[in-house]
DNA sequence: CGTATCCTGACC
DNA sequence: GGTCAGGATACG
């Protein structure tokens, strides 16, 4: 599920349910999802306060009083489920973070694409592209980082060293929203229809966070305009919503209102 | 640049 | 049985 949108709202939750406590034990489930973590790197982790929690993309930053980070990103399917030690764990629970306080919070991920490792401090934390959101990013700065991008422009939406957070469905989402083909190339777009595009995927994005707000787990997918919606008329025009494949994965797009 | 790979589950 | 899945990365 996690874009940007579902990773901030995983982030609140995590926030609201970790920070100031303190890790017990923390428990591998899967070698996949552990890989990075052995049995030391777990059990340096007892003791240990949550101080804070961050998002960078879709990257969640677990700040412990040692200064030392626990970083997780749920690639494809990961989600935190809160409880207490007593209730019975969910299904696919890959990661268990037991708390001192008899709380716990699993990290649930079917697919166990997800990955957690410790890192030595917040500086070693990934090197990202500016936030969707910042306000730092102007459209001069995307053309100067989009000027030597030949290819489609929604393969390089995906690139988070272009810009962080945004993945395939408000990719899509957002050059509906700016009237933008997924096949133009990136640098053919000049700074006006950069401005359009920022603030497309800003508008995806905020219409995604605000459906986070209103349904604690997603799957009503109405602020979706173009995602999964084959066949079905574009809610501008009522033209027929195709599906392309860029890079292998899935892109959604009107025909008739998204132009190069 | 595209493709394969990591994993598992849902759906046709 | 095949295809697809909201991610990222290693490769040719």
């Amino acid at each position: 599920m996690p874009e940007q949108p579902e990773v901030e709202r995983a982030v609140r939750e995590l926030r609201s349910h970790l920070v100031g406590r303190v890790l017990d034990r923390v428990e591998v489930r899967h070698p996949a999802v552990g890989r990075a973590l052995d049995a030391p790197a777990c059990a340096s982790l007892t003791g240990r306060t949550v101080t804070g929690v961050e998002r960078r993309g879709k990257h969640q930053l677990l700040r412990l009083d040692d200064d030392r980070v626990l970083h997780v990103h749920f690639r494809m399917a990961g989600d935190w489920d809160v409880g207490s030690s007593d209730d019975p764990l969910p299904a696919h629970a890959r990661l268990v973070l037991h708390l001192a306080d008899g709380g716990r919070v699993a990290l649930v991920d079917p697919r166990a694409l997800s990955a957690v490792s410790i890192l030595p401090s917040i500086a070693a934390a990934p090197e990202l592209g500016p936030d969707a959101d910042d306000p730092a990013l102007t459209p001069a700065l995307l053309r100067l980082s989009l000027a030597r991008r030949r290819g489609p422009i929604k393969p390089v939406l995906l690139d988070q060293s272009v810009l962080a957070g945004v993945g395939n469905i408000y990719a899509s989402e957002g050059l509906w929203h700016a009237g933008i083909s997924p096949r133009a190339p990136a640098n053919s777009l000049g700074v006006r229809r950069l401005a359009g595009l920022l603030a497309g995927v800003r508008e995806a994005l905020r219409l995604g966070a605000e459906t986070q707000a209103r349904y604690a787990e997603s799957g009503a997918a109405a602020h979706l305009s173009v995602y999964g919606r084959e066949g079905d008329p574009c809610r501008r025009c009522d033209t027929a919503i195709r599906r392309i494949v860029q890079a292998g994965r899935s892109t959604y797009y009107c025909p008739r209102c998204q132009r190069r």
